[in-house]
DNA sequence: CGGGAACTTGATAGAGCTCAAGCGTGGTGG
DNA sequence: CCACCACGCTTGAGCTCTATCAAGTTCCCG
C-alpha cells in the first residue's frame, strides 16, 4: 500500500527563489520585493493600468518550517500574503487549546484579524519553508485613498475572508464527519487547481491532527474517514499522499453507508415570518 | 415554576421610536435619520469633532417581525447597522439547510458578506420589530477617503466581525454542548450589558431551534442544557425568560456533572514546530 | 376557544471520542 | 552506513455525548 507516488508538487513549484531554501542565503531579509500590480495578482485583484506599478514596493520575507511569521498579541502593523509555501493559522483558547483557523496558502491574505485591536489575535505558523509578501496597514489603506479603484479590492479581499469564515462555521455546525473530511478535501483540490497545481493529487502539508483541529475531530476521526474513503475508491491515501478518484462525489457527500438526509430545520423560519 | 418574571426590557428600551410600532405610521421610511456622529457612536467608533457630522444623513428604516432586511443573491450596495431591535443572519448551505450565522443587535454592522461577490451570500430576518440604519456602501467607503481617521474604523469594524467568525468557529470545533450553550449566554449576557440592559436577566428573543442551529447543537439538546443549569440553579430558565445566577461559572464552564479535566490537545501542536 | 408553534422530557441508537497498541518513516547519532 | 528513536499514522475496542424519534404540555395568536 506504500507504492502510491505523488510527485507533482516536486516539478510544479514554480517560482525560483524555493530552491534557494537550500541555499546560504536564505532567509535573509530583503532579497525580493513586488510591485503593485504583482501584489494584486496574487490577491485575484483587477488592476487598472492607470496605476503606477511600481510607485510601491513591498518586501518578501522567507521562513522556514515551523517558524511563526506572527504571534499572538504582538502588535500589529503588518498584512500579509502568501507568496508561496503553506501556513497554518490558530488561535489560542483561554483553556490554552489551539483551534486551526485555516490554512493559507499563494494568494491569501492573514493578519486582517489584527486590525481591529491592533495587536494579532491569532498566530501563523509555516507548514513549509515560505515565502510571504509583507504589505504594511498603512501603506495598504493609503492605497485605497490615492488609487480609489484598490479601494473596493481592499474590501473585497476582507469580505471574502469573512464569507470563508461564515462557510467554515455551516461547515463545522452541520456535516458529519465524512462530509467535513470530504469538503476538506475538494476545499484543497480547488486551491490547488487554482494555483496551477494538480486538483486531482497532491500532498498534504498538514498532520491528521491539524486536520482535525481545523474540521472539528480528532486526528483518529480523521485517519479513519481517509481509509474508509481509501477502501471505497474514493480516493487513494498514503501518509500525506492524496489521490482524489471522484471529486463530485467527494463534493456532494453526506454521509457514508446508509445515506439518510438529516434535513432536520429545513422549513423552519423562513415562510411563516414571511415579509408581509 | 412558572412564576419568572423578567420584565426589564419592556421598561428599558430607550428608544421613542419603537412605541411607534403600534402606530399606523410604523414602516413608513424616511422618518428618522442619524448624521454621521450617532452612527459611529452606535458603532463605538471615536469620532473626532472636525468631522461635519451633518455633511451626510443616513436613514433609517423600520422593519417587523419576520420581515427580511436583505435576501440572498440581493444585489449589494448597503450595509446595515442596528439601531433597535433583534435579528438573525442565515446562511442557506447547497441541500437547503440554514446555518444561523449570528443574532446581529444594538451597534452591529450586517450585510458586510456582500461586499466581496457584489452580493449578499446571506439573509438576515428581523427577530423582533426593528430600526435599521442604512448606509450606501459608495457612501461608507468615500468617508474612508475624505475622512482618513474613518478610515481605521472602517476596517476595524470589518476585522472585528472576523474575529467574532473566528471565535466561533473555535467554539462549535472544541467545546461541549453544554459550555456552548453556557457561552451563548454570556454572550448575550454581555451585549444586553453593553446595550445598557441588565446582562443578569433577559428574554431570549430567538428560539431554541435558532440557538442549537447557530451553536451546531439541536433544539432538544439546547432545551435541556437550559434545563440542566436550572437544575443546579446556574441559571432560572422559563421560556423566553433567563436569570443568569452566576455568570463566572458559564463563562468557565466546560462540563457539567463529573467535571473531570480533559484537556485533550494541550500539549499537541505548538512545540516541536519552535521557530528555530 | 381552537390550532399551531415552541418548548420540555423520555427512550434509544449511533456517531465520534477516548484510550491503547502497533507500525511506518524520517531524522540523528554512533 | 546502520541502528535507534520520535513523531505521525493506523486500527481496534469500548463508551459517552448528542442526535433522533416520540409524546405531552404550554403559550401565543387568531
Amino acid at each position: 500500500m506504500s507504492t502510491l507516488q505523488v510527485t507533482e508538487f516536486r516539478s510544479a513549484v514554480p517560482h525560483a527563489a524555493v530552491s534557494a531554501a537550500t541555499m546560504p542565503g536564505w532567509q535573509r531579509q530583503g532579497k525580493l520585493w513586488s510591485n503593485l500590480k504583482e501584489v494584486c495578482d496574487l490577491l485575484r485583484i483587477p488592476v487598472s493600468a492607470r496605476v503606477n506599478s511600481d510607485e510601491f514596493q513591498f518586501q518578501h520575507m522567507q521562513f522556514k518550517t515551523g517558524q511563526r511569521i506572527h504571534t499572538i498579541g504582538q502588535p500589529f502593523d503588518m498584512l500579509y500574503i502568501v507568496y508561496s509555501g503553506f501556513l497554518k493559522s490558530v488561535m489560542i483558547d483561554e483553556t490554552g487549546s489551539e483551534q486551526v483557523l485555516g490554512f493559507p496558502m499563494k494568494g491569501d491574505m492573514f493578519g486582517i484579524d489584527g486590525i481591529h485591536s491592533r495587536q494579532y489575535s491569532t498566530e501563523t505558523v509555516a507548514l513549509s519553508n515560505c515565502e510571504v509578501i509583507l504589505v504594511p496597514f498603512k501603506i495598504f489603506s493609503s492605497l485605497g485613498r490615492t488609487h480609489s479603484e484598490m479601494e473596493a479590492a481592499i474590501y473585497g479581499v476582507m469580505s471574502r475572508e469573512l464569507v470563508r469564515e461564515q462557510a467554515m462555521v455551516g461547515t463545522l455546525g452541520s456535516l458529519s464527519a465524512e462530509a467535513r473530511v470530504a469538503r476538506f478535501l475538494v476545499f484543497l483540490s480547488e486551491r490547488f487547481t487554482d494555483m496551477g497545481y494538480s486538483g486531482k493529487q497532491f500532498n498534504l502539508r498538514m498532520t491528521r491532527q491539524e486536520i482535525g483541529n481545523y474540521l472539528g475531530l480528532t486526528l483518529e476521526t480523521v485517519s479513519r474517514t481517509f481509509s474508509a474513503f481509501n477502501a471505497i475508491g474514493l480516493i487513494s491515501v498514503d501518509q500525506r499522499a492524496v489521490v482524489l478518484n471522484d471529486v463530485q462525489a467527494l463534493r456532494t457527500l453526506r454521509r457514508l453507508p446508509p445515506s439518510q438526509s438529516r434535513s432536520k430545520q429545513r422549513p423552519a423560519a423562513s415562510r411563516q415570518l414571511s415579509a408581509a
